[in-house]
DNA sequence: ACCGTACTACGAGATTAGTCGAACTTCGAT
DNA sequence: ATCGAAGTTCGACTAATCTCGTAGTACGGT
């Protein structure tokens, strides 16, 4: 009990503020096979999805990593419900400050 | 004379055709300082610039290896004339398969 | 014919990325 | 209170990337 580590509502990881985002960073993001799936199930899901629930051919320590490429990057905005973290495009950003990036890349048939 | 190696037509480069694309490849392509600073300077001059025209902060090998990149991700399309080779950017090749893609990653303040 | 310009090719070096397994934390449920 | 499920963290390893300098090729002009 007694230190109880600190910031119970700040549970929220590090995102980008819009301003902060950098082109280079968000189509390094996307630049990865693996990292592209998990976009791709996003734009499925607006909603929002946990990591696990992606069917990926990498070990859970290499999702939580591509993760954080994306979550850092700006692409994706990640909040703690329960166990899980759910995750979601982060369209709204995405699009103001690259209009049509987004849309291009997800019409991408191969 | 005798044996010339070959193909005095077909002095160009290797580029993918447009079926051969990859996004990956050309988001990795654009996902470098350098590269981005060579494609923005490609989308101001329509007409095509050869390589040493653009002033880039690193040796000229380090160019010719960015602009391999770009060439072979479909971004570029580079044709010998002379001794230089010019460059434009296969706008049309990526807007048909990434529509919005281009105009995004252009219209980035940063 | 020679020289300079404009690149390319070829290693080589250093940095970055993607991958994994093992150990740890946190939450929810039994 | 204990356990399992969901993620994270921490090295470690390998592969890819960026960079350079040197050497080489190809073309155009003097």
């Amino acid at each position: 009990m007694d230190l109880m580590t600190s910031v119970p509502s700040d549970l929220a990881l590090p995102h980008p503020q819009r301003a902060e985002m950098r082109i280079e960073a968000v189509l390094h993001a996307l630049a990865d096979p693996v990292r592209l799936t998990i976009v791709r199930a996003l734009a499925r899901a607006p909603q929002g999805i946990s990591c696990g629930a992606v069917n990926l051919p990498v070990s859970k320590s290499t999702v939580t990593h591509h993760m954080r490429i994306l979550r850092e990057a700006g692409v994706i905005r990640t909040q703690p419900v329960g166990t899980s973290r759910i995750s979601t495009l982060r369209r709204d950003d995405l699009d103001a400050l690259y209009p049509g990036l987004l849309d291009g890349v997800l019409a991408a048939e191969r």
